[in-house]
DNA sequence: CTGAAAGCGCTTACAG
DNA sequence: CTGAAAGCGCTTACAG
């Protein structure tokens, strides 16, 4: 960075730390024994007397020895690492998935390797692979974009559990969250409380989350008798600009609605900045429903009415259907139930 | 799970998938040379003519090769990844930071390992002895409670970049964004706007970045001739609930004050919906700053004024100081400054 | 029950 | 420039 003399001298000063931890033959001389009698009892793999257990207990103790990840790794054809594709390690919904993934895993030695898709195909294909080049035992696609083909292909080299979508195939397993009941529910609610003109904020047209949701929208309407008009629906991008300009747009469109249901709560936050900054309140001219529950969507002005789908439970479910699946189990897992939180965001028109 | 003869059963179905990706071996058999000429070519370490490097890199496409992750580490005596203690995987403050993380290492083909430490010594521990187990070549500890004794410690064994505080020692590096300057920020905002009875939410009373803030707070108010008033501190937990109780407390206890500064975004989010239900409007009645600017801020009604600090550009720095570090280098990165986004929470008393 | 040996897939001095 | 060989630290049939 600065001058090259400069960095240089610097290295002299501190080289590169040496990685000396202790290994197997260390702790077999130290206990008198074999290195294959040390892994064995490590292993729990042979049952010793327990005068020999505690001599090469306390030599592990002695030296902190800790059985070199990579060798193991080596030697067995397995890492106890799971990749798990991510598509956005920052977002406040699915980073409690992530949590469960890792909650999941750790009960039974793995541990995850996370990486961002970026709800990007490309991204997504990229860490599949740095994933099987890592030799990751399994990997856990969580949502995303990659096509069912790609996923199918794949699922032939490594083990995958992917959320967000139903697929079949050998070495697959999906996971998915009912997201037309929920938004069924959701819309329900409105419409129990009164309301004829109700207005939906999808995320993206093309995603499965976002289709399913305007398919349960749209079922509830037309249990309930009502038409469905095109007019009441607007594209956001799951996000509170998007909720925003969405509204906005629907607003300006002169289209009449009493109620508005969101793809999800930061869509909700936007919206609910669009209606305040027109002047009107929520729920009085409004009723607004987002989906997801996040953790602040009970602090918003007004606490927002959401259905709640426990993301974290999702997570620990993924985690426990790849160990299944890389047991060679077929994992008999339903996903979690989604359930409407009713708040004060909504209310009879 | 279910009976037992049933797993079996399923298990002899379906087995688990052998890895069999190619090895270095078949391809230099493929393409007439050895394994080292291959090696060499693909890690660049020698100069080849033009025909052999293709025919070997014709070799490695036809297999799909990519190589073996842990044999690379366990000869290399390194992993080409990062150990990265997050605290909470989850947060919508600190995911951002592992982001940066994320995209920093990238750059330089390592991959980071994030693990939970949950604020949570004994976690925060346990994550980094099986750090070093995995090998990983260094470790970042984003933010956390480890003691300072411990980290100087384990940076014996290990690189090791940790933010939040500011700490030296041999193989260390630490990273601190100012947070009493961005205290101080905040607060003069609101000695400017005229206001003189400010309230302040801590979050937890021992954590650095609370005592800084804290310590900001106290600065200002000194610097305008204002009186300290511990009357006017309420400990919060940095979550909504907490910001919620501390206000009510504040509310209750008569205190009088027309403005109120919060430790961080998710404490303001709380004060606020406190506020709402004691019929007190914002800012009309009560100024509001919060600390962070999580995404979120914008669309809060209204929108919030908060201190802004990259947490994400943190993180970058954090991957890239643990690389300097590692290789050798004593990294010269300063933080990422921090600034006041003034928006609609705050107004003459 | 326990040890010596081979092997996991790569890298890299060491010789040609 | 290139190959054969040894070694990274572990596990596990294979013999005793």
């Amino acid at each position: 960075m600065t001058s090259k003399s400069d960095s240089t001298r610097s290295a002299g000063k501190s080289g590169p730390r040496p990685r000396q931890s202790a290994t197997l033959r260390m702790v077999a001389r130290e206990a008198g024994v074999s290195a294959s009698t040390v892994s064995r009892i490590i292993n729990g793999t042979v049952n010793v007397s327990d005068g020999l257990k505690h001599a090469v207990e306390a030599a592990i103790t002695k030296f902190n020895f800790r059985p070199n990840a990579a060798a193991r790794g080596l030697a067995l054809g397995k890492t106890l690492t799971i990749g798990v594709v991510a598509q956005a390690i920052d977002s406040p919904f699915y980073g409690e998935g992530l949590r469960g993934i890792e909650a999941g895993l750790r009960q039974h030695g793995y541990a995850p390797l996370f990486m961002s898709g970026n709800w990007h195909e490309e991204d997504e294909d990229r860490c599949i692979r740095e994933f099987i080049a890592r030799g990751v035992d399994g990997i856990i696609v969580f949502a995303g974009q990659l096509s069912d083909a790609k996923l199918k292909s794949y699922a032939k080299e490594v083990s995958i559990v992917v959320t967000g979508r139903r697929l079949r195939a050998q070495g697959l397993f999906s996971l998915q969250i009912d997201d037309q009941h929920g938004a069924m529910l959701a819309v329900q609610h409105l419409i129990e409380l009164g309301h004829r003109r109700i207005a939906f904020i999808t995320g993206s047209e093309n995603h499965p989350d976002a289709i399913e949701r305007l398919g349960g929208y749209r079922r509830a309407l037309e249990n309930a008798g009502i038409a469905f008009d095109p007019g009441l629906v607007a594209v956001g991008d799951w996000h509170e600009e998007g909720g925003l300009r969405a509204t906005l747009e629907l607003l300006d469109s002169k289209a009449k609605f009493t109620a508005l249901f969101c793809v999800n709560d930061q869509t909700a936050y936007g919206a609910c900045l669009a209606l305040f900054r027109k002047g009107l309140s929520v729920p009085r001219d409004v009723s607004l429903v987002g989906f997801d529950d996040l953790p602040s969507s009970a602090y918003r002005l007004p606490p927002l009415t959401s259905v709640r789908q426990s993301i974290g439970e999702l997570g620990e479910q993924s985690a426990q259907a790849i160990l299944q699946l890389i047991g060679g189990r077929r994992p008999r897992i339903s996903p979690p139930p989604v359930e409407l939180v009713v708040r004060e965001s909504t209310s009879h028109p």
